[in-house]
DNA sequence: CACGGTAGGTGTACGGCGTACACCCGTCAA
DNA sequence: TTGACGGGTGTACGCCGTACACCTACCGTG
């Protein structure tokens, strides 16, 4: 008559937990909470289950957070065989972006495990490898691949250090704001520039600033620069 | 006889404690053990003074962070006011660099605190104000200096987010280092850019990578991407 | 069928963190 | 003389990651 209990009285008729699970919930608290929300005792509560559970997944904080890593990776779309080089690292890109965009924790994370380890995570690694391998195909010297992974920087990676977090269009007003005049006063230009994307008519999106366009004008310009250079060797 | 004592028995000669000398022994402290060995504790323990003395000073360890890159900013150069765009944005950056590379936690802290907060830290603004009245005064017209802020991204802080952090020199070898063979099987195109960097006859510089070159080769990359950009309108 | 090993969930406990709150003591103005 | 106040102190609370011992359901073997 009883449901088949397992393990102590307080796990009844749940899922086993393995580490894909315990990946998942991690990773979907980080999604919703931010990275800071994402506490041991927290992802256990979310699973059912005493935080030191999740010690039989996985060996400590930093494993786990390696191991989100890797499912975010997942994500990004494998590299398309059949066209150019420009084309295909523009189009890879822009699918990490999207993967970046989906999980705005992520650059933190990845740049933190990358400088706590030795190495990216293995998963990064794969990446970086197979990106290099698009360069290669297209022509380019080791060299000059070497030169595009330092140009193309963080973008690579799809993500390029967006200073201003585009908080625009949550609708709440920011209790200590500074006034316009004030913000004028001690930022012209910055004041200037706000001023003038804001009223660009072609960009009438939310912020004012077309964060998609931005980032592919960035990165075409850095992909036509080394075409450039490709053409010059 | 006695040292004129004041505030307890505990503290005796002891320099008053400014806002200033609880930034330099963070800053020092960071400096020496990385970010992460920064807790209030230590830092008063460096100060000879109990961890809740540091509240008079700070209102919280998000603000002394904040006070933190207040300091560092203040380390990159002043704009060179008798040259063109180019020069000065080049020189001024790469003085941010120099300040990043003396501080090696910053990127890290500034890009948090830029998160958590709604707008940079106020000497970020300034700096990055100031940057702008540079391409402006050098004809860029304003849509064309927003461009210019995403093309260059973090590079305009002075950091591209390095994935392989700088670590040969060190000499410590990597206990759990991966075996060359199976390096160069999962990650061949890696290895083969390591090798080829690594015998590159032109740059004998401990790390077979000279970033100082890498970083200008991508930085002049994009100002002269920026600057074809500017000859056009 | 008994039995021991093992995989996986549990409970307790420790040291470290940021910081709220009450206190206390020189200094200096009135 | 007094009283406010700036600045250092001490205690305590609730988080955090995780070491360590335990307990139990299961499974392969004798």
């Amino acid at each position: 008559m009883e449901i088949t209990r397992k393990a102590g009285v307080a796990a009844r008729s749940r899922p086993p937990l393995s580490k894909g699970r315990l990946l998942s919930a991690a990773v979907a608290l980080a999604d919703e909470g931010g990275v800071d929300a994402l506490s041991m005792r927290n992802i256990a509560q979310a699973l059912g289950v005493v935080p030191m559970a999740l010690y039989k997944h996985v060996a400590n904080k930093n494993e786990l957070l390696d191991g989100m890593i890797d499912v975010l990776m997942d994500e990004i779309d494998p590299p398309a065989a059949d066209t150019d080089w420009k084309t295909t690292v523009r189009r890879r890109v822009l699918s990490a972006r999207g993967m970046l965009l989906r999980h705005p924790w992520a650059p933190a994370v990845i740049e933190s495990r990358t400088k706590a380890r030795t190495a990216p995570t293995p998963a990064v690694m794969r990446y970086l490898d197979s990106m290099i391998g698009i360069f290669r195909a297209g022509g380019f010297p080791v060299q000059l691949v070497h030169h595009a992974l330092h140009v193309m920087g963080s973008r690579l990676l799809g993500f390029s250090q967006e200073l201003f977090e585009d908080r625009a269009g949550t609708g709440e007003p920011d209790p200590d704001a500074m006034p316009p005049e004030e913000m004028a006063a001690r930022y012209p230009h910055i004041t200037e520039l706000a001023m003038a994307v804001a009223h660009d008519p072609e960009s009438v999106v939310g912020s004012g600033c077309d964060d998609q366009f931005e980032f592919e004008f960035a990165l075409d310009l850095t992909l036509d620069g080394l075409e450039r250079l490709l053409g010059r060797t």
